[in-house]
DNA sequence: AAATAAAATGTAAACGTTTACATTTTATTT
DNA sequence: AAATAAAATGTAAACGTTTACATTTTATTT
């Protein structure tokens, strides 16, 4: 395998020159640097990156942390980051977390072995420790967040107005007739579906002077329990007609719960979810969704990065509007 | 950051008899082991990966490719090296090629540029052109495929046997008494699709003497014009009360569609997929399933690497067999 | 045309390891 | 106890880049 220095005696040039060659030096020559490229692709050189990361102390190598990469939300983020960083002469590398404080720190001690460029990441809903976020920030490596920032100030992040996208959702029940609401409800203790929650409060609020009733179950266990507490709520509120779901995966088991109740979606009941997961159109009625806009989340935040990459930037944080998809569970259906 | 050489000088040992220590090299005597260790743990030292690659030809990094990520098969498996590769020391990067023989090429020559010290992966459906696996055979990267192993002989890889998992699924329908089998089969261009069908059809010929009929329904386009086929053989069929469906996906297809027709599940009709997807459990009925042990194949395609990565050992197949879930779609229901 | 500034190139050391080979120490055999 | 073999350690070069600093070349100013 060639290297620098057989382009250097075969230009006739010097390693230094080779090397401003590949790092798109701007002190080279127009005549040189040309000369340089061709050689090296009648060699088929191939930069040596872990020489150029031993030298420099930084690899061309971008750590990724994500809680779970089975997940419609983050690989879509995923794909987008992809997209963004795939010509860029960078790698990507994936880590989850599964949820788990320590599996980040691994991760994160990880990135600093390998000595990564810089890091994009979605904190893991135990992470209550920053230390080791610290130590990368420290480190001087450059680390943008993504739907989960870290409570830190001075932080670049990409998230997703979460409390916007409640109230899109609610608000799409109410224009569609709804007056009995009911939100079904996440736990409290994550953020994303606090702001949910808060969204739904707020649209239903804001009718509630029009004749509109609302209510939310909130679900802690995961499981059977659940299930049997929301079809507890059903009998006992017949009246409700419009659901608002923390999330897709619980919609589809709450549509399955209407249907034994014999309750017809969309014509007694209309239901919405959140996420637009893949699984919300296997489904008979399909379910309406909203949509996170992953994909732009994982473009915008590799795009903050890469900038980072380049040049001193300050921190921005960059809010992203969910967006409502309909689907035939919250239709309107003319008697 | 502390490197060999502080602990050489603490020691008073030399940079090479570190290194030794740290390579696990047996030529070195315990008393100096401990000591470095000891002198390394003080002053928190940790190995820099790139400069041992560098030097060494292999980094530290096993690089993984798998069509996609956003899939309880794939992300499984990948589960399954994790696990096994957490505490080797070695890193995980994991390259999505997205069914696209390009895009693997592009992560391959990735794996090169990075010096990865192995390689796992799961072709893509549409490769046909190896000449960037051979690259990596002849860089004498040690490599292991899982699922989809390329048509080349003397390369290690574990994959599971679909044809007894199609027959698995088909001797349970038909001692559930299922008479009529329908098999809802996949592209047959794909090689696991196929055996799948193979194996539905030894069955049921196996059984064909005791009155048992079977027919096979191809899927070949995506989408609707699928479905609408489907659906008009069920009209033809009516007395189909067994179907074996080539996915979990496609089989939530089929049961809103024999729900349309108002054909019961489990009670008319027996219905069991493949692939043991999570959503199977989301719907009612629950969908019975042939769980591919991916987490498992994920565990044993590492432990291969790994142990390729120590020793010279000859290639081979390992062959998983699946394993039948049972759950309320394919249950036998006593009148 | 000489003096100066700017652009382009070159030199050589360094990044932190691994490893072939050499040497010393320790254990074993005669 | 000397001779030999085995185990443990050491020396020094090398992996392929980057980069601070020095030097040369080219362009600009006087």
């Amino acid at each position: 395998m060639a290297g620098i220095k057989e382009i250097a005696k075969i230009t006739g040039v010097s390693l230094a020159t080779v090397s401003r060659v590949f790092n798109q030096s701007p002190l080279v020559s127009e005549k040189t640097r040309e000369r340089v490229l061709k050689v090296a692709r009648d060699l088929d050189y191939r930069p040596n990156v872990m020489a150029a990361a031993l030298r420099s102390g930084k690899s061309k190598i971008i750590g990724v942390i994500v809680p779970e990469v089975n997940n419609l939300f983050f690989s879509g983020i995923i794909n987008g980051i992809e997209r963004i960083v795939s010509d860029s002469g960078f790698h990507i590398i994936i880590s989850q977390t599964h949820e788990q404080q320590d599996k980040e720190n691994t991760a994160l001690n990880s990135f600093l072995e390998l000595n990564v460029g810089g890091v994009l990441m979605s904190i893991s809903k135990e992470t209550e420790d920053y230390t080791n976020i610290q130590k990368i920030i420290e480190a001087k490596i450059p680390i943008v967040f993504f739907d989960r920032p870290p409570k830190l100030k001075e932080v670049d992040s990409v998230v997703l107005d979460d409390h916007l996208g409640g109230y899109i959702a609610t608000e799409h029940l109410i224009k569609n007739n709804c007056t009995q609401l009911l939100h079904v409800a996440g736990n409290q203790q994550v953020g994303i579906f606090r702001d949910r929650k808060d969204g739904f409060l707020a649209a239903a609020e804001k009718h509630g002077t029009s004749g509109i009733s609302h209510m939310v179950a909130e679900l802690k266990t995961t499981g059977n329990q659940d299930i049997q507490r929301l079809d507890a709520i059903f009998k006992a509120n017949p009246n409700i007609d419009g659901i608002f779901v923390y999330g897709d995966e619980m919609a589809i088991q709450v549509l399955q719960q209407l249907k034994n109740r014999n309750l017809k979606v969309p014509e007694q009941v209309k239901l919405i979810g959140f996420g637009n997961a893949n699984y919300s159109t296997l489904i008979q009625p399909q379910i309406s969704s909203i949509d996170q806009e992953n994909v732009m989340m994982g473009e915008l935040a590799a795009t903050i990065l890469l900038k980072k990459l380049k040049e001193e930037v300050k921190p921005t944080t960059k809010v992203l509007s969910p967006k409502l998809v309909q689907r035939a569970s919250s239709k309107v259906v003319s008697t």
